[in-house]
DNA sequence: ATCGGATGTTGACACTGTACACAACCTGCC
DNA sequence: GGCAGGTTGTGTACAGTGTCAACATCCGAT
């Protein structure tokens, strides 16, 4: 009741970060529509205006919380790439990018869909580059083959959260090993 | 001013249609976001509650607009099928799903991200499979084939559309025709 | 002519995001 | 110590939203 006692402290100690992690739940919990900035105050024992001391409104909080899945991501795909070589990589990195949008379909929502949304995808992209520039062969460039992968992986990671296409679990996971891979081989001219 | 005054009459005549309408327009004109059951009942000259007299509520209302979406797509895809055979066919609708994505950004977005959105997407989907199953080769099996044959073009619309892609117009087109030729040669074993 | 169902209207409620003015707190200086 | 000033959080207020309930109006069948 005190100072001394942080629960009930006038200032919330690192209530940006709090935010994210609150407005992260939300999401996870029940999607980008049922997100309210005055909910996730609320969450944060807070009032409906301290966020704007920290984001200049809703769009710029959810964006802090897709620039943080954009990280996740990342290091997922980074994860992946190191546990195989050639054309497994890159089935390996699509794979775990199809895991990573069936794992949180509402942040990879975000982060792809969000409003403007310009979080920093190139530390994802880079990874992504990097492999398939390395299988480019005659047939594409390697430009194309980039274009061609990432295409491919998102296209299939939002048609499975979208229920577009029926792959529950497992099953998805399965697809995106086959298909990535198929399509890896193909590229690669094997 | 009496009631042989179409514009005045207390009935509209055809509500359901012109609401359906009115939303797509608002949805083209600024996005998902920026649309109000409230301004389109307006924009009808209607109260804001005439709407629930022809729709359970607003997503109910968006739903007729993605299934409306969903017919002009499956228009689109089989114009383009009709107009070329076996790759190039397969390529042409990949194209033309990128362009229906591009001219339409809104519109696509809420056919594929809306809400629950179980608007009818097996009209589109039998164009392309049909046209898929014919390309199988020893590779893929005809699902996976038309499997990854959509979520590449998805996948590349959607990455243009929310600009993690800097395609503007030709320039996406041209890329869709590169890919999706490249992509239905390699399958077919050319 | 009238009655009933379809269609539209008005008013209200609980929400939302956000602007403005104020209060509490921390930090560096004297 | 005490006191300025900036940072952070609060309270109130406003316009706008989706939706509910009760009421008004109109059309078509009887």
């Amino acid at each position: 009741m005190s100072t001394s006692d942080p629960e009930r402290s006038y200032h919330h100690g690192d209530l940006r970060t709090a935010l994210v992690a609150a407005a992260l739940e939300q999401l996870e919990a029940g999607g980008e529509a049922a997100l309210s900035l005055r909910a996730v105050a609320r969450a944060c024992g807070v009032s409906a205006m301290a966020p704007y001391r920290h984001f200049a409104g809703k769009e710029d909080l959810l964006e802090a919380v897709a620039a943080s899945g954009f990280e996740a991501l990342a290091v997922s795909l980074e994860a992946a790439d190191a546990s195989a070589e050639g054309a497994q990589a890159l089935a390996a990195q699509g794979v775990a990018y199809v895991t990573f949008a069936c794992r949180h379909p509402a942040l990879f929502r975000l982060m792809f869909m969000g409003p403007g949304c310009k979080a920093d995808r190139s530390q994802a992209y880079a990874i992504l580059e990097r492999r398939a520039a390395a299988l480019a062969g005659p047939r594409m460039s390697a430009g194309d083959l980039t274009l061609a992968a990432w295409s491919l992986v998102h296209g299939l990671a939002a048609l499975i959260l979208d229920r577009r296409v029926l792959l529950e679990g497992e099953a998805a996971e399965d697809a995106a090993r086959r298909i990535t891979l198929a399509f890896a081989q193909l590229a690669a001219g094997g």
